[in-house]
DNA sequence: CGACTCGTACGATAGGCATCGTATTACGGT
DNA sequence: ACCGTAATACGATGCCTATCGTACGAGTCG
């Protein structure tokens, strides 16, 4: 056990395995508008986001809380790239589970967001 | 004017109008493992079924309490029918709104079961 | 090395919520 | 009219959570 970091980063985090995922969990994450609100950006992008690349109204501390949660529920995967911690859509997962789930729930959001006030 | 009670019942339960559903209100309804297996049990029968069909594990007050978070989010419809009071899945609601997210919902939550120890 | 940036950790706080128990209301039947 | 049943209302309680502020740790770049 001389070998303590496998990939080079020091520092790593506990995403659930795949089994573990939990779908009152996972609607759980989901049901908090700032949540939301970043899976859509991911799921838009396609690609891994650092944190800083969202603009959310509140402090630094509340986003790392709202990242924790997406990532407990194993929504999103991170990990540390340099400085900066990337975050991508666990959406092979998520698919495997839930097979159109998440499709759903993001086409719901866009629909709700054209009936609302979009923007 | 003189008509109060339009289909007899002078009992009668806020709903939220189908253009007031909220994707995180339905969605934080649906992250509740009791109130989602309520929500299996009204999709599987299809009917209406009264509040004491369920054999949850709480009391009466809390199940009067889930009952109420669903209706409230636009999940279910709830009508007195003399002592009882019937609930009904807003499936019409809901598909009308976000097509397909409902069925995705059921069909993840059945997988899951399955996936668990089933039952 | 030193400074700056990104994000975490920890504490604190306030509000929400799941749960219960008991008292109360509304109907239906005897 | 009376009782039983179905469900609500209300108050209490303890937990979870969204939020903040400040202090700290890890990397990057001058």
């Amino acid at each position: 056990m001389t070998i303590a970091a496998p990939t080079g980063s020091s520092r790593d985090l506990p995403h659930p395995q795949r089994a573990e995922i939990r779908l009152e969990a996972v609607l759980h994450a989901l049901s908090d508008p700032l949540r939301l609100q970043v899976v859509r950006e991911l799921a838009a992008d396609g690609d891994e986001l650092s944190c800083s690349h969202f603009d959310l109204p509140v402090t630094k501390s509340t986003t790392t809380h709202h990242f924790r949660v997406l990532r407990e529920a194993g929504v999103i995967r991170q990990i540390y790239r340099g400085t900066a911690k990337m975050n991508g859509l666990r959406r092979d997962d998520l698919d495997g589970l839930f097979p159109g789930l998440l499709d759903s729930v993001l086409a719901a959001a866009a629909r709700q967001a054209v009936r609302l006030g979009s923007r």
